[in-house]
RNA sequence: GGGUGCUUAGCUCAGUCGGCUAGAGCAUCGCCCUUACAAGGCGAGGGUCGCAGGUUCGAGCCCUGCAGCACCCA
């Protein structure tokens, strides 16, 4: 028997175990069932799980533990990703607090740390997604940077650099001065922020004046080459071919026409720092043959800055490119500097307040400086054109369809990927330099000596640089499969089915496996690509460590005390200010602290909400609501647990299935074939919502047969059979059987939304229900799926039950109504009864006398007879509680008049839709029937309740 | 500047092919501790479907314009 109270975290420790030990997660490789495959977007190892997490990883394992449960060779693949720059930068900052660089370290020292944090701290987010429940095939868990992954990256590489597509160029990059690494476009967020504008004086080497440009970085000026006008601007077009003196340096530079040179922008003069700024780097290009720029010095490509972002020193051969005074400077005391400078000559005309995009590393949140170095890339082009041929051929499909705009959108407009940072935690760039800087790349340093007859005391040094995290993640759906081997995994399971993500790492990732899985698997890497939305807190902001209002997973599942909830809200803040305003808001959000919801409610609300195309507000007050329905499924499996257990049932008296399986003795009611035909509509609707990706739907359709359908009335229309006298031992049977394997079935179609609690019960369940569909095993994991079934509709059965419901919604209205309490026995008079109605309130009398409290119920055969009474319709059949001592003349009469005038209103909308000609001619004939039908009903019920409001107004 | 999405009850959201009186949960208000469940039961109130036009017999849904919000790209 159940507990009395639903104790998730019970039921939730031991059976988590039990799966995995069983080895119930593993696809089953035998037999010619179809396959059906996830790859987990792989989290970063030392990561914690957040709420993206839960709600992606919730989505894939619903859809995991249905496939596995319809028969599907189902494997669900994980593994983590080791974060290249995120890692690094937390073991760095570990070191910091050691009062230690990774310099000190050295590389070897260092990326051994790096493991030793990984080993210390790798396995928190695989226990994390055990904790949601996730049928992960643990056996085969993978890491970017294991054997075999890495195998495969130095495979990729070596091919795409022999088949040209990767090269190495020295090119204006995205530097990061504080991690001093290159970092691609997508790393770069750019945000406006408050700056100023100056205005600068360029002295006109004819001695006529000077020019004015306007820059928001005077420092760059160091660096330029030219200044800009627009061959359109009368006003400098004379100027054009002039020189100016670049203040400060000395240096001479011409004026040249462009039309990157916007007139209306500034004083329409703009400088050209074609190092350190890249819409200068390509105005510099067109004009680089240009005399007056291929004299100066690198032929005008001029870097002034260290790695660090400061004025860098002369090269022996460069004189005094850069002015002494400078030397060394940080980027910004530079600016300060050269700007007094300016202004103490009179060159500076003046600054303005000014707002601007301002790039930032999305790691480091450094300030991104353009910067000249030699970098590795992947031409894209020739990847890219088969990779948006895919989507728009179909063969991948978006769910939401529009998000392939968004990715064409990008793959047309896509720049050469640049993979090499220059950080030490990631796979080495496989490539080789001799001492004379010639590269040689190949998959280990004895293959490349092989390869190029290289003796073993020829000098070569391995390129120093690791490959962007991404590119690893990019093979993910073939190399954890193991590629390049040709395993049974990877031809069973690639292509996989369905990727699901959020839409911010499209660009990231969803494009790049796209790229590498035609180039090296010659196929798409999934059929599917669902995106879902991001999880936001109650009020729809972001989720976010600075504005304090992350929630935990694990803290909804386990509950958290205020305390505990506070300090880790606050950990590690580095503003006390900020830390002190978290702390205020949480106690005022959360006084009581979070209670433990458990993993099923929250799995089921992630489901409820993941509707399509939208970001989801995570409202406590849902995960409630859906620990409530836990409850609820909870306590009707113990009612039926407890008119089923031991009873005069045998497992026999349930063995049964289906019409052609009942036994003789056993006797279905209506009640009974109703509920059957509504979890059958059920079945349906949610395998429909399922293979749709509409978890919403599925979670609404399961929430709402168990509750308002199963039990709201069929749990209580058993009770008078189960308890009654009157009913014969072959419908006790039968209800019996039909609670048993109605709940038996609910739990295996909510299993994938529940997996804890449905398991639970299932266990206890299942002796009772008999062997689903001839499944003798263990778990309720692998059962079959529940299959709708045609056989089982039963229309006769529908309209009894509907007719006793509103038989009973009617009198509860009056009760409800009139303030009478709704356990009082009443008395109840029925007047205009068709055979049929008689028939049903003989039989249904039971029902009708338990749930509407009715102590007799008299039909009249002339409702003239009937006392003073309140009314309520069924059909056209009147009920009547007669209203002496109970109820009040004028309520009656304000109720009446209220469903009067609702019936007026509706009356006249569908008479004026009647007499309209074009409606009854163009509407489609069922319409116009539909209409019809409806004003006779109406009309009738009207008539009906204005007799009334006139007997009861005359007495 | 270009693009995408959103706007429906106090709140969070469904609403499929254009067709019954626009639904659900939460919140609110009454009555009930009825032997599965007070994490509950029974009942009730609550809507100009962002605004303005158009198409149609019929529009929350389709079209046009406008407004507001959010996000992405430059």
């Amino acid at each position: 028997m159940l507990d009395k109270t639903y104790d998730p975290h019970r039921i939730e420790a031991q059976w988590y175990q039990r799966w995995e030990d069983a080895g119930w997660f593993a696809p089953r490789l035998d037999g010619d069932a179809g396959a059906y495959c996830i790859m987990i977007p792989p989290p970063n190892v030392t990561g914690s799980l957040h709420m993206g997490h839960g709600f992606n990883n919730s989505l894939m394992d619903a859809l995991i533990r249905y496939h596995r449960m319809c028969g599907d060779q189902t494997l669900w693949q994980p593994g983590t990703d080791h974060a290249g720059i995120a890692t690094q930068m937390v073991v760095e900052r570990r070191l910091e607090a050691e009062g230690k660089t990774r310099h000190d370290l050295g590389r070897d020292a260092f990326i051994d740390r790096v493991w030793q944090w990984k080993a210390e701290s790798g396995g928190t987010i695989t226990r994390q997604l055990r904790r949601l429940g996730s049928s992960l095939d643990w056996q085969h868990e993978r890491f970017t940077m294991d054997e075999g992954l890495s195998n495969a990256v130095r495979e990729v590489f070596v091919r795409l650099f022999e088949e040209g597509l990767i090269y190495r160029g020295k090119r204006l990059v995205n530097w990061d001065p504080v991690l001093h690494t290159a970092v691609s476009d997508l790393e770069v967020m750019s945000e406006e922020e408050a700056g100023h504008m100056w205005d600068m004086r360029y002295p006109l080497t004819n001695g006529t004046g000077h020019l004015t440009v306007s820059t928001t970085r005077p420092e760059t000026m160091l660096g330029d080459c030219a200044v800009a006008v627009n061959p359109e601007d009368e006003r400098y077009r004379h100027l054009i071919g002039e020189l100016v003196e670049l203040p400060l340096t000395g240096r001479r530079i011409p004026i040249i026409a462009d039309e990157h040179a916007d007139p209306e922008f500034g004083t329409g003069c703009v400088k050209i720092t074609p190092a350190h700024d890249f819409n200068d780097h390509a105005v510099w290009t067109g004009h680089r043959d240009e005399l007056q720029i291929a004299d100066q010095p690198h032929g005008g490509l001029i870097n002034i800055f260290t790695p660090d972002a400061a004025i860098r020193a002369n090269e022996p051969d460069e004189d005094d490119l850069i002015p002494a005074a400078y030397i060394g400077l940080d980027r910004y005391e530079a600016r300060k500097r050269i700007v007094a400078d300016l202004e103490a000559r009179g060159l500076l005309a003046g600054v303005k307040d000014h707002r601007l995009m301002v790039p930032r590393g999305d790691r480091s949140g450094a300030v991104i400086e353009p910067y000249l170095t030699d970098q590795w890339y992947v031409k894209i082009g020739p990847l890219a054109a088969p990779a948006i041929e895919a989507v728009e051929s179909g063969r991948i499909r978006f769910v939401p369809d529009n998000w392939k705009n968004t990715y064409y959108e990008w793959m047309r407009n896509i720049q050469d990927w640049c993979i090499s940072r220059q950080i030490w935690w990631g796979h080495r760039i496989p490539a080789w330099y001799d001492a004379e800087g010639n590269v040689y790349v190949g998959r280990s340093e004895q293959e490349v000596r092989d390869q190029h007859n290289l003796p073993a005391d020829f000098a070569l040094t391995q390129d120093p640089d690791v490959l962007d995290t991404w590119f690893s993640s990019a093979l993910w759906p073939f190399s954890t499969l193991g590629w390049p081997e040709d395993t049974e995994r990877l031809k069973t399971f690639y292509p996989t089915s369905v990727l699901i993500t959020g839409f911010d790492i499209i660009f990231f990732w969803v494009a790049r496996m796209i790229m590498m899985g035609l180039k090296f698997m010659g196929d798409v890497p999934f059929r599917d690509v669902y995106i879902h939305g991001l999880v936001r807190d109650a009020q729809g902001e972001k989720m976010s460590k600075s504005k304090g209002n992350v929630l935990d997973p694990i803290d909804l599942i386990d509950g958290i005390e205020l305390e505990p909830l506070v300090e880790k809200r606050t950990r590690g803040m580095m503003q006390p200010r900020l830390a002190e305003k978290i702390a205020k808001q949480t106690r005022k959000e959360f006084p009581e602290g979070i209670p433990a919801f458990g993993t099923d409610a929250l799995r089921f609300t992630f489901a409820a909400l993941a509707t399509t195309g939208r970001d989801i507000k995570f409202d406590l007050g849902r995960i409630e609501g859906y620990r409530n329905f836990c409850n609820k499924l909870w306590n009707a499996s113990r009612y039926v647990l407890m008119n089923t257990v031991g009873a005069a049932s045998s497992r026999d008296e349930h063995a049964g299935r289906g019409k052609d399986a009942a036994p003789t003795d056993i006797a279905l009611s209506a009640a009974d074939r109703w509920i059957t035909a509504k979890l059958n509509d059920t079945i349906t609707q949610v395998r429909e919502a399922i293979d749709g990706y509409r978890f919403d739907l599925a979670a609404q359709a399961i929430y709402e047969f168990t509750w308002s359908q199963f039990c709201d009335w069929y749990l209580e229309l058993a009770k008078p059979v189960l308890t009654g006298a009157h009913a014969s031992d072959a419908a006790k049977r039968g209800t019996r059987r039909t609670l048993v394997q109605t709940l038996e079935t609910l739990l295996r179609l909510a299993h994938p939304f529940m997996p804890f609690i449905t398991e639970e019960i299932w266990q206890k369940v299942k002796p009772l229900a008999g062997e689903p569909a001839g499944y003798g095993g263990e778990t309720i994991m692998l059962a079959p799926y529940p299959v709708a079934d045609a056989d089982v509709d039963d229309p006769a059965a529908v309209a009894e039950m509907e007719w006793v419901q509103q038989f009973i919604l009617g009198v509860r209205r009056i009760k409800g109504e009139m303030n009478i309490p709704p356990g009082k026995s009443l008395p109840v008079l029925v007047a205009n009864a068709s055979a049929q109605d008689r028939a049903w309130i003989e039989h249904a009398r039971p029902y009708l006398d338990f749930l509407a409290r009715t102590e007799s119920i008299r039909v009249l055969d002339d409702a003239s007879d009937a006392p003073e009474s309140a009314i309520a319709l069924v059909g056209d059949m009147k009920l009547l509680i007669p209203m002496a001592g109970l109820i009040d003349k004028a309520a009656e009469l304000k109720r009446l008049e209220k469903e009067i005038a609702k019936l007026r209103g509706d009356i006249e909308r569908i008479e004026g839709k009647l007499a309209n000609p074009n409606f009854v001619d163009k509407a489609p004939a069922a319409v116009v029937a539909r209409e019809r039908e409806r004003l006779s009903d109406q009309g009738a019920a009207l008539a009906q309740l204005v007799a009334q409001q006139t007997k009861i107004a005359n007495l």
